[in-house]
DNA sequence: GAGATCAAGTCTATGTTCTAGACCTTGTCT
DNA sequence: AGACAAGGTCTAGAACATAGACTTGATCTC
């Protein structure tokens, strides 16, 4: 797309761009929800396997892979048989939290509304 | 997989969750970043389109029906021709900015730190 | 001593989702 | 008559996610 300035664009992300760098990571199906289970203490990976539910162990593995990278969670392998993992979330992970909280608490106080919405969308859709 | 009490878990989202159902629809690759477009204003698709620069019109057409249904946001069809569209933030949208921005604010502050912790770890796979 | 079992993954086949890019509409401008 | 506009939709191919079988090797059962 060539340059145009027909319609003013009000704003345009810097690319590459920090904040799109990190929103990417943790916008995803399961990095959030992983975090928030780390929240509650170490873990190994079958608990967190179970108390998400219905991840795959696949996405699980990457994701936490991901996580670890980024620096977000800890990863301890005891070298026993059969093996023994324990993720825990970093300083950095734990500080994310804060702000994840905010977000939790939003989608906790306004579920209703948004249901609402749906339900009226869905309505005037017929 | 069966019930099995060998490993404690201390956490289980129940199901349905409200806050998943809340996280499941944000949490993906555009959402957010839709929604901080708007901020600044009223936009049309094109422009949305531009600010982000690298969404397709079908995921950007997608997430902003969703968006809609949620009620994140309002479309306004001017029916001239060519089409006009203006999308804008409704309430809860905006109301929605606020722990946003707490996640923003934090990305700005942390991106450095992640970046380290990705150097360190591709560092310690060679 | 043959076989079952454990946790934490990986591998594979299948199914779902996303992308790029062509196409559609329908009034105005050339 | 033909080109162009904006906001999409459609389609083919690529990328990604899922479910479930398989791996590993020390221990425990038969």
């Amino acid at each position: 797309m060539e340059q145009d300035n027909l319609i003013p664009i009000p704003f345009v992300f810097e690319q590459p761009c920090p904040i799109r760098d990190v929103l990417d990571r943790i916008g995803d199906q399961w990095s959030l929800l992983i975090l928030q289970v780390l929240e509650h203490g170490t873990m190994r990976f079958s608990a967190i396997n179970r108390a998400i539910g219905d991840i795959s162990k696949q996405m699980l593995s990457k994701t936490l892979k991901r996580l670890e990278e980024d620096g977000f969670i800890w990863r301890t392998l005891y070298p026993e048989v059969p093996p023994r993992v324990e993720y825990e979330l970093t300083d950095l992970g734990r500080s994310f939290l804060v702000p994840m909280k905010g977000l939790i608490a939003w989608a906790d106080v306004h579920h209703r509304a948004i249901c609402e919405a749906r339900a009226k969308h869905a309505a005037r859709a017929e």
